[in-house]
RNA sequence: GGUGCCAUAGCUCAGAUGGUAGAGCAAAGGACUGAAAAUCCUUGUGUCCCCGGUUCGAUUCCUGGUGGCACCA
């Protein structure tokens, strides 16, 4: 049997991964595990381009819908089940495919995330009760002297980095930065990560189109039922927090549906800077206009 | 056809009693190690509609034109 392989499949949102997962998938023979974070809650399909239940019947797919709004769920979470999940695929057949847009999960997933501690709940709110009597220039101080390595590279205008180092240092007991040590991790199978490259123009035609054809689901709907959870953050979404805004009042509905299409842009425009950051993270990039041969092509070049 | 108003950034508009201009939205670039579809940072030169006049100097004032809107015929 062929050496254990993990063929990554990302790219910025609506550029046809899905698709192509399924059909390498379909072809190989094997699974899909997908890594998007939010595709992993359940009842919200429509919202997240869930894939379809002809899709799911047609091949079998990990991590979607398997996670209750009020779950919680991490990159490292990602990497412990995603690797988990593999292992046993392994043992059916040497492809596994991933497949998804979130960035932070693929690289834990390929590269390892660091060893870190989880938050209880009581230093949490003990730091958000810090943050809401110091502010943002108390909680720096205070991480100033917990971690002054980490406060002179930390960006200091974003709240929820430094909330996050105060709690790592407390619930540790050791400076964030001793533990940060960002080493990559020796993966024992073969990775080909790869992602979609589409004109960026063809790009957004699709998102405004696909964002169409979500309104026409029932994507109204499937927002009013969450409508009470607003507050989780599986629903700080794309798509799910402007048709709340709708609902409270506080823009018309062509205005929201209009904002869901430029923030899903912004976000496509997210990730294709994380795939472009330099040096990082070697991707393949398969033409958007035939991505399949490209792919089976790179399959067999790379021998092992 | 007549009269009036308007013409400035992709869009909606502001502005200087004449010294070449700025907001909102849109758009663009970037960061990113346990909430990541999250969170955070940066970016505004445009024939100031066209021709001519006055002026040291006009996008600003004046003549004429073009286009739009309103009202009157």
């Amino acid at each position: 049997m062929a050496e254990s392989t993990l063929i990554v499949i990302t790219g910025a949102t609506a550029s046809g991964k899905s698709a192509l997962a399924i059909d390498v998938a379909g072809r190989l023979g094997c699974e899909i595990i997908s890594a998007d974070s939010r595709q992993l809650f359940r009842d919200i399909p429509i919202g997240t381009a869930a894939p379809t239940a002809e899709q799911l019947a047609a091949v079998p797919h990990h991590l979607v819908g398997t996670l209750p709004l009020d779950g919680y769920y991490s990159a490292a979470q990602f990497e412990a089940d995603a690797l988990a999940i593999a292992e046993r695929l392994w043992e059916r057949s040497p492809y596994v495919v991933v497949c998804g847009g979130s960035m932070m999960y693929i690289d834990a997933l390929t590269d390892g995330i660091d060893e870190l501690p989880t938050i209880t709940e009581a230093t949490r709110s003990r730091v958000l009760q810090m943050l809401e009597q110091q502010g943002l220039s108390g909680l720096l101080a205070y991480l100033e002297i917990l971690d002054p390595e980490y406060y002179a590279a930390v960006d200091r205008a974003n709240t929820r980095r430094v909330v996050h180092a105060v709690e790592i240092c407390l619930e540790a007991g050791v400076p964030y930065s001793q533990l940060r040590v960002r080493r990559r991790a020796e993966r024992p199978f073969r990775i080909i990560k790869t992602a979609i490259d589409m004109p960026r123009e063809q790009l957004f035609a699709r998102i405004n189109r696909r964002v169409e054809e979500m309104m026409d689901q029932g994507l109204l709907d499937e927002a009013r039922r969450v409508y009470p959870l607003r507050h989780l953050n599986s629903l700080n979404t794309v798509g799910y927090k402007e048709l709340f805004a709708y609902f409270d009042g506080a823009m018309d509905l062509p205005t929201a549906t209009a904002r869901i299409a430029k923030n899903t842009r912004v976000y496509a425009k997210k990730q294709l800077t994380w795939l472009a950051r330099a040096g990082v993270r070697p991707t393949e990039w398969l033409p958007a206009a035939a991505p399949l041969p490209a792919l089976l092509a790179l399959l067999r070049r790379e021998p092992q």
